[in-house]
RNA sequence: GGGACCGUAGUUCAGUUUUGGUUAGAACGCCGGCCUGUCAAGCCGGAGGUCGCGAGUUCGAGCCUCGUCGGUCCCGCCA
């Protein structure tokens, strides 16, 4: 390389005008007019226009007339004011330009599968395939700069708060608990596998018993799912641990590192504190465990209004044990019979048995259900839905968690289409009382709704044996805008607490002993009380940076079927491999 | 494991329903020419297609049927 830059590409401003310059990137584009060549070349730091003139010399000259989309090159010049009327506004360079005189070109460009624009309309396996040139494109640059400025701002947070950055183990003990394992198959104990760390759970408590008291690592995950927007099968948490704390020291740390993040990296002052909602309020006013509190549409109880309804529809839900909720949609009362027939249809694949549309107006409503109503059940139902002319009531009649999630999942989509959902806004939202286990209809039996290793709410302790399903935990989980972010808890920190927390999971003792006797031990050498918390990176990041993937936000993300299109991984091995690792296929079965 | 949508020049799409029918179009990109103030440069010309793949129906399939592969979204799954 003959010519060194001596500047990016986004600084020259007019204060550098007469200033002999040394520029390095890419051609982003060419405007050739015979006599006269403009090239926009373009870093990451912005785009500056270039001046070729036929005085620079042929042999540049001619050489520039050539220049391909792509082509990476060095060029020295004049920074020289643009003429009056010819500056670009839309550029933070565009006062000026550079009048070359010499010219390097370091790689030419073949023609390319899509342009490096703003925004791509190419499909994204084809983006994948390429991931270097999309990964060139500005918002996914913005992208991945920002992971890195919230990294930075997150370990700069936690270290200044006390916190040490630990790093645990990538191979460890297999644990069937949880999401499936990624196994790692071991050479030197053959028929033996570690597995990549669905999270460092374990890790960090033994650190706590290990007297480090504040604890965090930017930690690699990976888990053997099925893949969505928002998940991947490798991922980044943020693990954080402390000892001596409670529920408040937690909320506390957690609210202060976002606002300190957000502040650092978009500017944005958050509202403290994060309001909190029990688990069972979220799933009744919100239908889900994650509610997005950004807009209302809240789903109302409507139950005590038809309880004695002439209307068989509601009367016999409440019969039967069930209940009556419903959502307002503001506006939606001018929906042609088409719309609510397809909104009737999409609460009917989302599991519930119908759905009673009623269009407010006129003080009433104005349907065919609307007859079977009494004037005070029709007043009953507006008021209590705050419905006004012009809205539509959707109400279902059914079991309570049908009736909820069904209207959750119809008030997310409405709001959507209705296009009530504020952008640029950040509504952080902690879920508390959450309960201990749940019943698994699969496995047929009790599993812990967060993890085994959460401490159950002291009052319930008692409970733990006899209701379980009753019994309430410390664990909180942390919503933004309707997505979870993670979730955490105080631990359990006493062996014989952890043991009876197993035995209700169906657990034996020789079972606990196998898989989690090295935490059952450490308990015993003076294990102090501990708690923290887990956040997915990539969500914190993809939703910061306005974006509805967290592939964006990743520099090499797999695809829905967890494939890598750009250097075809998973792939096969050798047999010379395989034989190391005492390994042999078995021919796949039709 | 299940559901939905998508797959046609390098790219994004039209063409598929009503009607299966000669030579599959457009824009951008690419190549060539003209052009000294463009910044989505402009003008003229050109090249470029196993219609994802495989069967089937038919005299004839980009279009109909079945299968399959790939991508995206969702359910299940994700302690």
């Amino acid at each position: 390389m003959r010519i060194k830059r001596t500047f990016t590409c986004g600084e020259l401003r007019s204060k550098d005008v007469g200033k002999k310059v040394s520029l390095s990137g890419w051609v982003h584009s060419k405007r050739l007019h015979g006599g006269l060549i403009f090239v926009d070349l373009r870093d990451r730091y912005g785009i500056t226009q270039l001046v070729f003139k036929p005085e620079v010399g042929e042999e540049v000259f001619e050489r520039a007339k050539r220049f391909h989309h792509e082509d990476v090159i060095s060029v020295s010049g004049t920074v020289r004011l643009r003429p009056k009327g010819y500056k670009n506004p839309k550029l933070a360079t565009g006062d000026v330009e550079v009048h070359i005189s010499d010219l390097e070109v370091l790689n030419e460009s073949v023609p390319l599968p899509f342009m490096i624009e703003e925004e791509t309309t190419a499909f994204e396996d084809l983006r994948l395939k390429y991931r270097y040139l999309d990964l060139r494109r500005p918002p996914l640059q913005r992208a991945i700069i920002l992971m890195h400025h919230i990294r930075q701002a997150v370990r700069s947070y936690l270290s200044s708060n006390g916190f040490l950055e630990i790093e645990t183990p990538a191979l460890m003990k297999s644990t069937p608990e949880g999401a499936r394992d990624f196994l790692v198959p071991s050479r030197k104990h053959k028929g033996k596998f570690y597995a990549l760390p669905q999270s460092p759970q374990t890790y960090k408590q033994v650190l706590m018993i290990a007297g480090f008291d504040r604890y965090f690592q930017i930690a690699h995950c990976f888990r053997d799912e099925d893949l969505r927007a928002d998940r991947q099968p490798e991922f980044s948490q943020i693990d954080i641990e402390a000892s001596f704390v409670d529920e408040e020291d937690i909320y506390s740390l957690i609210e202060g590192m976002f606002e300190y993040v957000f502040k650092e990296t978009l500017g944005v002052e958050l509202k403290r504190p994060f309001p909190r909602m029990a688990y069972k309020d979220a799933l009744s006013r919100f239908g889900t465990d994650k509610p997005d509190t950004r807009f209302g549409m809240e789903i109302v109880d409507i139950t005590a209004v038809v309880r004695n309804s002439g209307f068989g529809v509601f009367r016999g839900a409440v019969e039967s044990g069930g209940v009556v909720r419903g959502i307002n949609l503001p506006g939606c009362g001018s929906f042609s019979r088409r719309q609510t027939d397809n909104l009737i249809d999409e609460a009917r694949s989302l599991g519930a048995k119908g759905l009673v549309l009623l269009r407010s107006a006129s003080g009433g409503f104005s349907s065919s259900v609307a007859k079977f109503l009494t004037e005070e059940e029709i007043r009953g139902i507006r008021d209590t839905l705050s419905s006004s002319d012009g809205d539509l009531v959707a109400i279902v009649a059914d079991k309570e968690d049908v009736a909820c999630r069904v209207l959750g999942e119809l008030r997310l989509r409405m709001a959507k289409r209705l296009g009530l959902v504020p952008q640029n806004s950040f509504n952080f939202l902690w879920i508390v009382d959450c309960p201990m286990f749940e019943y698994s209809e699969e496995e047929g039996k009790i599993v812990a709704s967060h993890h085994p290793f959460t401490s159950p709410k002291p009052e319930h302790m008692e409970f733990l044996e006899s209701d379980p399903l009753h019994v309430l935990s410390r664990s909180y989980d942390l919503v933004l805008n309707g997505a979870e972010l993670g979730s955490g808890s105080i631990r359990i920190h006493r062996p014989e607490v952890q043991r009876r927390v197993f035995r209700v999971l169906g657990l034996s003792d020789e079972e606990m002993d196998e898989k989690f006797g090295f935490l059952l031990r450490a308990f015993q050498f003076g294990a102090p009380p501990h708690g923290g918390i887990a956040l997915g990176l990539e969500r914190i990041a993809a939703i910061m940076a306005g974006r509805s993937s967290i592939r964006d936000v990743i520099a090499f993300p797999k695809t829905t079927s967890a494939y890598a299109l750009m250097e075809d991984a998973p792939s096969t091995v050798n047999d010379e491999q395989l034989n190391e690792l005492g390994i042999r296929l078995v021919e796949e079965e039709e």
